[in-house]
DNA sequence: TATAAAAACGATCATACGTTCGTTTCCTGC
DNA sequence: GCAGGAAACGAACGTATGATCGTTTTTATA
């Protein structure tokens, strides 16, 4: 036997990345092997290499898509918000349902980050400050027209962002919160927390 | 050769969890080998089972020690502090001391959930639940006190636990922050978050 | 001081891993 | 309809891993 019929290059990779994307998540990636990956798929270990270069160009490929999306999506979101306040509402909301959504890449973004090549990590971490410095602005301007009191513009962007991301380790979307509840109450607690 | 003249059991055995604790946070449990371990202790690979059962015991009994000691040290600070808005005040000074002086346990605590054997993992699971409880408590009797505006304890406590713990992943002692900096910072976000 | 336990060595086992390669079959574009 | 690339197979390579074991030397106990 060899090439599966109906078999097409752009849907395999689809399918090793979302099953490399659930492996990961529940395992890990060095407690993932490629031959676990690959039964996933229906695949022989070495047919891997017909689609990915390397298992760290995986992990890498998984985080790096997920960071861009993110950044390009906030930016889409906040494109055109008037005022420090509402901008930060806007953040909050689009931060939970992304991070609901895209849970295992959330996850995974940050807990195999050592599990990154060095390079590899740098360009991840760079992106990953973008993404901070999104809501620094905010909170920035806010401060600047006296709307926001914040003491230390970094920790406490810190301190809101670790809130925030931290639904995804314990969120379950057909759970007892629902998602509009779910935002109003971090909402609340963020705006609380900056507001003069 | 054989035993090492000056060897005592209880020393070689901190040394390796000390190594094994610094190994795990910096490359991941998976990732660590036990040769590596014993090359920093200074033992050959097979040597390190005259002092662990197996690699899974090892962190295993890492993360129960540091559980049993988080939530042992909790209960002492809380002791005898009266009024839900005082208790929250230590609850949060000591939960952020002890997490900068801690980053490592408490990192693995929550990293490395996912190496560990089911049954361990349960263990670990309600040691962290009974933490959370801790924090659920406060705010509970807040409320009903009318001191609190809580919408929703489990999820405003889980917000209010990730934003405090967030700081184990970013926050460096010799750093521009200082602790005490650190702790004011967060326990206004904290307050004004769930004052009435 | 004799003796048992403790703590180390060093060799080794079985296995699992990421990756490579030659080959075969299928699909696509001229 | 044919040629060439794409996508799969299956076997294999070299290495690393967690763990075991018999042996030896040191320490502690009685």
């Amino acid at each position: 036997m060899s090439r599966t019929r109906g078999s097409s290059g752009p849907k395999t990779l689809a399918a090793i990345n979302e099953a490399g994307l659930d492996l990961i998540y529940t395992a890990g990636y060095e407690a993932m092997s490629l031959r676990e990956l690959a039964a996933r798929v229906g695949l022989q270990p070495g047919s891997l290499y017909n689609h990915i270069e390397t298992k760290q160009d995986l992990l890498f490929d998984l985080i790096h898509n997920h960071m861009v999306t993110l950044l390009a999506r906030v930016d889409a979101e906040l494109e055109g918000v008037e005022g420090p306040v509402e901008r930060l509402k806007v953040f909050v909301a689009f931060h939970l349902d992304y991070h609901i959504e895209r849970k295992r890449e959330v996850f995974i973004g940050s807990a195999e980050l050592r599990s990154l090549t060095p390079k590899n990590r740098k360009a991840i971490v760079a992106l990953r400050r973008a993404y901070e410095d999104r809501l620094c602005d905010i909170l920035k301007k806010g401060a600047a027209k006296k709307l926001f009191v914040v003491s230390d513009l970094r920790v406490t962007a810190y301190a809101l962002l670790a809130m925030l991301t931290g639904i995804c380790t314990w969120y379950d979307p057909k759970g007892r919160v629902s998602r509009k509840k779910l935002i109003d109450i971090h909402t609340r607690l963020v705006l609380d927390g900056v507001t003069a």
